[in-house]
DNA sequence: GTACCGAATATTGTATTCAATCGAGCCGCC
DNA sequence: GGCGGCTCGATTGAATACAATATTCGGTAC
């Protein structure tokens, strides 16, 4: 029994968002229309719905007559997404804690068990916000995790281009079943605080890193 | 010269949009896209794309071979939504007043000025808008502020349409007053007080609104 | 009289086609 | 030799045409 079968253009949706999430179509990248749709079995009418929908979720620009790439964001903007993450996060955690039956702590557990095993960097970022979503999620609040889903694919697809950041995975995940402990004692105000400072960790980190890129670029553009 | 011209595309989604916030198309509501693509002089193609771009905002939502309807919210997620701007919404305003000039106060007073002379309550939810945007729009969080945007907009249509509410504007107006004054003294934590109240009072409000109208309709159906 | 089935119709989903615009490379002119 | 304009190819924007699916209304059997 198929409840809900997916338009097309939804299916398109979600293939897009996997690739440019997992840095497979990294920032700036064009997307050319014919040749996606080509290569995704489609025409380009659904296409061009899916990057519209793209489109308003911020991942994607388009510049009218010169086609679609991946949006880029500044530092300055990745660094806010994360600012947004822990307002959003810690608020919803904070509210989750009182609420997480034996089968939340269970998923979340799992998704962290799932992570140590998988070295698979590439799809790490989707753990990663499985585990955040599995903390939040308990909160009841539906239309706040659809926010914060956007804002995490958003800032994740630069972590996942950050080898650096991925390297500091180990310990992400010490960070995350410290976060469990706190979650199973129903601390919420202890969680919310380490969950603060986990994402301030890794937003810092990765903006170090980026601006280590940068710079790096930049010092090739001018030895050249 | 027209530095950015918009594509069809664009036209029709500020249209809708317009159209929905304002409350001209009511939740619920059917979007045919034939008869719609002829009232705005276009072809189904852009039309569409447009639904989909105002499909990941979260106004509308489409089920497959069914049709588009303006996405209909329960008293619930009304309120969440309102929870979320709360959140957002003090946040911001907390960063904003240490980095307000002049020239933010002078703009947020002008609003507030041009809504105490307007008894106009169909654009009443775009120069609150205006007003709120003008308070946080300072922090400098653009990222931020586009989503609460959507937040907003999402929410204020359920306003527009509640009569009893639009009648406290008056209230409304002495609270944007005050919160004018925390702003010109510098005084964050006490503005976000009463920020995070006002919005509260304004939330419960609509709410209780909602229930009676629908309590009033559930009765007419029992009658019938 | 009611419930179920089926054809007709309306509406959406997708593909194909045509039109408008932009960028690159070339040519002529200064 | 450099610069401006121009033509051509490529790419996107929009419209038309076709296919698939759901709803509705009428009919029939029970």
């Amino acid at each position: 029994m198929k409840i809900g079968r997916l338009s097309l253009t939804d299916q398109i949706v979600a293939e897009l968002r996997r690739r440019i999430v997992s840095g497979e179509l990294p920032a700036g990248a064009p997307l050319r229309q014919e040749r996606l749709a080509a290569e995704l079995g489609a025409s380009r009418v659904p296409l061009r719905e899916a990057i519209r929908h793209l489109e308003a979720e911020g991942l994607v620009s388009t510049e009218i007559h010169k086609g679609t790439i991946v949006s880029s964001l500044s530092p300055a903007e990745i660094e806010e997404l994360f600012e947004i993450r822990v307002q959003l996060e810690t608020w919803l955690f904070a509210l989750a804690v009182p609420r997480m039956t034996e089968a939340d702590l269970a998923l979340a557990e799992a998704v962290t068990a799932e992570a140590s095993a998988s070295g698979d960097p590439s799809n790490w970022g989707a753990l990663n916000w499985r585990f955040h979503a599995a903390l939040c999620a308990p909160s009841g609040r539906d239309q706040a995790m659809k926010l914060l889903r956007g804002v995490h694919d958003n800032a994740m697809r630069y972590v996942n281009l950050q080898l650096a950041v991925a390297m500091d995975v180990e310990r992400e995940l010490v960070d995350h079943r410290q976060l469990l402990a706190f979650a199973r004692l129903g601390d919420a105000a202890g969680g919310a605080a380490l969950l603060r400072q986990h994402i301030e960790t890794v937003a810092s980190n990765l903006v170090a890193s980026i601006d280590g890129e940068r710079r790096e670029l930049d010092a090739r553009a001018g030895a050249a």
